[in-house]
DNA sequence: GTAAGTTACGAGCGACGTAAAAATG
DNA sequence: CATTTTTACGTCGCTCGTAACTTAC
């Protein structure tokens, strides 16, 4: 039978246009390219080559041979890709959330209860949650309201409170008691970009406020570090970040109601095994 | 690299069902195919099979697999088929002819010439000759005009003569001069099907003669062996065929112009080694 | 002389088959 | 007990690389 290995040689010589080359390129000698094309012809029972004492062409029959091979080492390719994939895919868990802070008391749960499958998990708008789990391209979704689908199991998972942090030199910085985002009108605040359903619930109803939004993550914390300008922290984020840490900073609850959240999380009652236990609840 | 015959090996067990069954199917024995195998799942780093203690079930992932292998099997049965046919018409020298009688005087000259070439011909309608050999279903056609296009040539070939043939003791035997077309109205003839030119030329024009058609080459030797009907033959194939041998039939030679024809030979100047020399003329 | 291709020859590795073990019904 | 799969082990064969030869530029 002719092999993958033969049509690859195959390429390769057409690819270079002689068989010392070619051999280089399919890391055999040349005597073992040489035999192995005769072969393939002899295999076939056709001539591929135009011979002449030491020079070897493609003839037409072998440029047809290499139309072909070609084709099908690219379809062999797409084969092996296809069939990784989705083996890696039946060992992911790909996780699709509405706010980053549920993902932090998440990921070390499930990352220690499924050793050795992959994790995959993205902060994206709370309208795409649901049409992914049901396309399959998250297996576990957390949301801000709880979601009631056939076939989709739901519970409620855990709770995120907002927080402010000032430096103690903050004209705010004695508001123990907690603050009002009504507040903050007329301030400068740093703010973390990829919040989710926080921008909707808080930021867009702080229209006085001015916000320097950074997107990522180092630049962030280090801002934090520099800068004299108030910023959103969580409970969650206080608990699993070292953002905060050594930040010498005070954290001031906020009072309005949108600044607490319950979040859910759901997924196929087929995967029911990835629901979490209840946190912070 | 994966190879084609592990790709066998994998359709043989998705249609047995068993690794015993499949590697019988292979022609290998069945620890050799499990080894086989579970080299294929190394290659790829995926698990193809569910496995028991001692049965083995594709998973999803090994389905993906067969149904890839399937159909890149195929494709190189397609590829091989191709190829092989390409190689083939390359050592092939396809002959058309508007008569069966050339080809009598053509195809011992070319096989002799052109030994290990394969040689195809057929007797066809006039007007396919001219497209099939630009199309290249034929690299050699026989006509009987001259053929005045550009890039082929065209030599005289060889000419036929009509004959009569028919047991002594028929009327028309003591004809020894020739007769005429018109002299045999009326009568019952014995015609071989595939006679090409010959159907317009000279059966059109005898409205009042009965022909039994025969398109077995034994059967109407048969035929004009236990018959006393008259039959046509031609200088050519009482030269070359041994229809006529020991038949003890008078000869008389048709004396109408239309049953004598000189047939050309034309073929594309690329083509030129295959145009025959001069016979009969 | 250099580079390319084919042939010859010997060696090593890989795939094979046999045998044995373990599990299932 | 028959069937199926996996592992172990020894052998055979295939393919490889080295070397030598031929040819061409």
């Amino acid at each position: 039978m002719a092999e993958l290995n033969q049509f690859y040689q195959l390429v390769a010589i057409a690819d270079t246009g002689t068989l010392s080359k070619a051999a280089e390129l399919v890391h055999i000698s040349q005597p073992a390219l040489t035999r192995s094309i005769q072969k393939l012809e002899a295999e076939w029972n056709v001539t591929l080559f135009d011979r002449q004492k030491n020079k070897i062409t493609l003839n037409q029959t072998g440029e047809i041979a290499v139309q072909y091979a070609r084709r099908i080492l690219e379809d062999v390719n797409t084969m092996t890709d296809a069939i990784q994939a989705y083996d890696r895919s039946l060992r992911t868990i790909s996780i699709g959330s509405c706010a980053p802070g549920p993902l932090l008391e998440l990921l070390p749960e499930l990352t220690e209860r499924f050793y050795g499958m992959a994790l995959t998990s993205e902060t994206v708008s709370a309208e795409s949650l649901l049409p992914g789990l049901e396309k399959g391209t998250y297996q576990l979704i957390i949301t801000d309201a709880e979601v009631t689908i056939p076939d989709i199991l739901c519970h409620p998972f855990c709770s995120e409170q907002l927080y402010l942090t000032v430096p103690p030199a903050h004209p705010l910085a004695n508001r123990k008691e907690g603050i009002y985002l009504e507040d903050l009108a007329g301030e400068t605040m740093l703010l973390f970009k990829e919040i989710g359903i926080w921008k909707n619930r808080v930021i867009l109803k702080m229209p006085q406020t001015k916000f320097i939004l950074q997107d990522q993550d180092e630049a962030f914390s280090a801002l934090i570090q520099v800068s004299a300008l108030p910023a959103f922290a969580s409970d969650l984020t206080l608990k699993h970040g070292d953002r905060w840490q050594n930040q010498n900073r005070l954290t001031l609850p906020i009072l309005d109601p949108e600044a607490h959240v319950t979040f859910y999380c759901s997924a196929h009652k087929s995967r029911k095994a990835y629901l979490p236990g209840q946190h912070n609840l």
